[in-house]
DNA sequence: TATCTCACG
DNA sequence: ACGTACGTGAGATAG
């Protein structure tokens, strides 16, 4: 019987799990570039450890120099040279961070590497009657088997699969003692490592011959019981076999101070978090709280207490409370996958003041209920701030209770999209975390889809709410400091309401077309089916591509064109490549598009049809793109086809929701490329504007050296193809592939490009240089977006911040352009009296029902509107079409 | 949940 | 030698 229990004590090999992390984990696709998953994978065991094995101690041991400027790193891993050792040295770097922040002892040691430190590190914890566990990724450590107290965790697959040694179960999978491994390896070799062991011998002849022997010596002490090669072998490389040996044995006598207390660890845990938000490692930052004692924070005068409203007459109160110049946060969850108009979630949680958040379940606030919303309304009328998280949903919400919208509103959301455009949540936990450096309690992993209590979900709610009014301020405080405060009041926050309107509006859709286009669409997906399997010889799951591939590249052994991470690539492109080869191809290809229109526009869209109103209502997310642009979604509006025919027709089913109304769009035409000559003032492309030329035409002149009247079709379509170039931020590559020419000829278009266009030159030069400096590029409006990777020594991560540098200032002073429009029409309809109503923005064009006899009068204050949205340098234009549907039109 | 594919600007 | 066009959202498959 133990008469106390043992400490436990945790010796992490760094380097092979590090480097496991790294190599054995597949990319995580992040659309913001910003990690791939080795720190993350590496993390994640390290909480798994620490949360299974709860050690007192614990250290990570690390190559010194590091390896991977030392040594050959590949040799062990020849699959994967595409990843650089530039990446893995970020990687590190990050993990590194983590493990500071958790005050974790990283051990490292001149000129000796993790193995053997771990290998001093185990026989010293054996003589200090420690529970020891070795984590590694490395067999060669199983050897430390035989300390006192020792076992050793070794990966068995990933880095989070582990499997525990001890000596039995040494003995289970090698048949062999702890003291044999190191004579094992040197006998059967590893050319990773340069040991060359014996010829002839691998891993089954190793085992026997120590089972039988015992160690090397007495091996060699009885070589004469052996025959042929194998003895041969054995006295010819023994030498080689020895120095191996020596290369396999740790060195045990690293000089290090052993005082265990060095090895305690005590995570700060607000840099942790602050490291996992930048990160976005979520579930991490929600196991790392629980596991972790927290460090003290210093004192926080902020609230986090939320109390439910008894009565009505305590609610009034409340409200009343306020003063007029006062703030009122109303935080209202939106229901995810649900539109505004199916029942919202019911809980409203409010805080008058920064001492106390409250809420209440409006829906089930009987007594009194009404003067409960009166008595809301009251508070804004009086000329309150309401401070809340999505200032658009709140207005979509009250006024689906017959509630007008307040008209002094602080967008939370909004103003953290303005701060850092490229993040993929603002939700309130990181925004409490990041600017208030407050740590709430974060919702579990998969509170989303499970049905919420509203009890709780309030009380979450009521205890966020008071430290809005500091989050508030602390935002305004920011966005006046990056000169954002001006697009925030002046443009986004008002923008809000036009969009609300625009959802709120919704868009007719003429249900009896959807469905009769639905089902010829059908019928011809299905013959389309048949006749595929005839030619295929067997039915399949068209759908998959993988299965698609059996079909195409083994049973009819077509070449394969391009492969994916997975396996070969069956998109668009490969298929047309592949489309002379067998008739299959062309009918997949059609195959592809009509069910695609049936999936995503055609049953996809029918469930999102209001049945009552016959109407589809978007959400046009104002929070998403990190360029400034609106995105659409549930559904998405603004990807409706128009390119290909089978596709455009889906717009016959969008109409005006009222009878004599029309549609009339209006796009700007060329808006990048204009506002392109604008920022560079590049002399070739302002006059091409300011003489309204066709600006393909002209760069095809410009690339090719003729007069435009002699531009071919194929010279303009290769122009066009380089403008897009130049906008997204050109490579050679990436024209190469747009065009189906080879990269030296494109490489020749962009470079005669650029000879021509000396002022587009400098100005994307400027851009990148300028914004290497900054940490940002801006827009017209000086909308800003973070590209800290500019500075990366990783070629690819620095190549696309380069491009984004390039294309961000470009694509987003567009967006500044028509959210201005946007802004001004809304103005002008509601001012002149038009009936005319917003119903949608697809990036460079917008979408208004009218009725027909306003036609004449609306049309040209739309334009005039959009054109004078903003003075440059060149004018801006703008094409009108108007029609009785979404696909039938006609300019104007 | 990740991957592939494809719709739009 | 590297390894990509910029910005989105959605559906289907597969593990």
């Amino acid at each position: 019987m133990e008469a106390e229990a043992r400490k436990k004590f945790l010796i992490i090999d760094g380097n092979s799990l590090i480097y496991r992390a790294f190599y054995a984990l597949p990319l995580l696709q992040s659309s913001r570039g910003e990690h791939t998953n080795a720190t993350y994978g590496f993390t994640n065991m390290l909480l798994k450890l620490l949360e299974e094995e709860k050690p007192h101690y614990l250290v990570v041991a690390m190559d010194h120099p590091a390896p991977s400027f030392r040594h050959g790193l590949y040799a062990e891993y020849k699959g994967h040279r595409e990843k650089t050792p530039d990446e893995l040295r970020e990687q590190v770097q990050r993990i590194r961070d983590i493990l500071e922040a958790m005050h974790v002892t990283v051990l490292e040691v001149e000129g000796y590497e993790a193995d053997d430190i771990i290998g001093t590190l185990s026989a010293l914890a054996g003589k200090s009657h420690l529970e020891t566990t070795v984590v590694t990724g490395d067999a060669d450590l199983l050897q430390l088997v035989g300390d006192e107290g020792v076992t050793v965790m070794l990966t068995r697959k990933g880095i989070t699969q582990m499997d525990r040694y001890d000596r039995d179960k040494l003995a289970e999978r090698y048949g062999l003692e702890p003291s044999q491994m190191i004579d094992y390896k040197a006998l059967k070799g590893d050319p990773s490592d340069n040991i060359p062991g014996v010829p002839g011998i691998g891993d089954k002849t190793a085992r026997r011959l120590l089972q039988e022997h015992g160690t090397l010596e007495r091996l060699y002490e009885n070589l004469d019981k052996l025959g042929g090669k194998l003895r041969q072998n054995l006295e010819q490389y023994r030498d080689q076999l020895f120095t191996g040996r020596r290369l396999v044995a740790l060195c045990r006598d690293v000089p290090l101070p052993f005082t265990l207390e060095q090895y305690s660890f005590a995570p700060d845990y607000r840099r942790l978090a602050e490291l996992f938000a930048e990160l976005e490692f979520k579930s991490l930052s929600a196991r790392v709280k629980q596991l972790l004692p927290e460090s003290p924070s210093p004192e926080s005068n902020i609230c986090l207490e939320g109390e439910k409203v008894r009565s009505a007459a305590d609610l009034v109160r409340l409200l009343e409370g306020i003063p007029a110049d006062g703030v009122l946060v109303v935080l209202v969850e939106p229901p995810a996958g649900r539109p505004y108009w199916r029942e919202p979630l019911a809980v409203i949680a409010l805080a008058p003041d920064r001492k106390k958040g409250y809420y209440l379940n409006l829906e089930k606030f009987k007594p009194g209920e009404e003067a409960a919303w009166k008595a809301l309304a009251r508070v804004w009328e009086r000329g309150v701030t309401v401070c809340c998280h999505d200032g658009k949903y709140l207005a979509n919400y009250l006024h689906h209770r017959g509630l007008k919208e307040p008209p002094r509103i602080f967008d939370i959301r909004l103003a953290a999209y303005l701060l850092d455009p490229a993040r993929s949540s603002y939700d309130l936990p990181y925004l409490l975390q990041q600017y208030l450096n407050l740590k709430v309690a974060v919702e579990e992993k998969g509170g989303r889809k499970t049905p919420r209590d509203p009890e709780q979900e309030g009380l979450r709610l009521a205890s966020w709410a008071c430290s809005l009014i500091e989050l508030k301020e602390k935002l305004e405080q920011r966005l006046a400091e990056h000169s954002l405060d001006k697009l925030y009041y002046d443009l986004e926050l008002p923008l809000a309401g036009v969009l609300a309107r625009m959802e709120r509006r919704g868009m007719a859709v003429d249900l009896t077309f959807l469905q009769d286009y639905a089902a010829e669409i059908h019928s011809r997906v299905e013959t389309l089916e048949d006749e595929i399997y005839r030619l295929a010889g067997e039915r399949f799951n068209l759908n998959s591509p993988q299965q698609l591939s059996a079909i195409l590249f083994e049973k009819l052994k077509l070449p394969v064109i391009r492969k994916t991470k997975t396996g070969f690539s069956t998109d668009a492109k490969v298929l047309e490549e592949l489309a002379p080869h067998h008739e299959i191809v062309e009918k997949i290809l059609y195959y592809r598009q009509l069910i695609k229109l049936e999936g995503t526009y055609l049953s996809g869209l029918a469930p999102l049809v209001d049945p009552v109103k016959k109407k589809i209502y978007t959400t046009l997310n104002q929070t998403v793109t990190a360029t400034g642009r609106l995105s659409s979604s549930e559904p998405n509006l603004q990807n409706i086809p128009i390119r290909m025919e089978e596709g455009r027709r889906i717009r016959r089913a969008f109409v005006p929701s009222q009878k004599g109304y029309i549609f009339l769009t209006a796009d700007y035409s060329q808006i990048e490329l204009r506002v392109l000559a604008h920022l560079s003032q590049d002399p070739i492309l302002l006059e091409a504007f300011r003489q309204d030329q066709d600006i393909h035409r002209r760069t095809a002149a410009e690339v090719f050296r003729v007069p435009p009247e002699e531009v071919t079709e194929a010279m303009r379509k290769k122009a066009k193809a380089v403008n897009f170039g130049i906008i997204y931020g050109i490579s050679d590559y990436g024209l190469a592939q747009s065009l189906g020419v080879s990269r030296q000829e494109a490489r020749q278009y962009i470079d005669s490009y650029f000879e021509r266009y000396q002022g587009v030159k400098q100005y994307t030069r400027r851009v990148i240089e300028e914004a290497r400096e900054r940490g940002f590029v801006t827009t017209l409006l000086s909308r800003r977006r973070y590209l800290p990777e500019l500075r990366s020594s990783h070629y690819g991560r620095r190549s696309f911040a380069e491009r984004i540098a390039r294309n961000t200032p470009i694509q987003g002073s567009a967006a500044d352009i028509i959210k201005i429009a946007m802004l001004r029409i809304d103005e002008v309809i509601r001012q002149g009296g038009f009936k005319a109503a917003m119903l949608l923005q697809i990036h460079d064009e917008l979408l208004f029902e009218l009725p027909e006899e306003e036609l004449p009068f609306f049309a040209p204050v739309l334009r005039r509107e959009m054109e004078q949205a903003i003075s440059l340098n060149v004018p801006l234009k703008v094409d009108l079409q108007w029609g009785r549907n979404w696909d039938e039109l006609q300019p104007l």
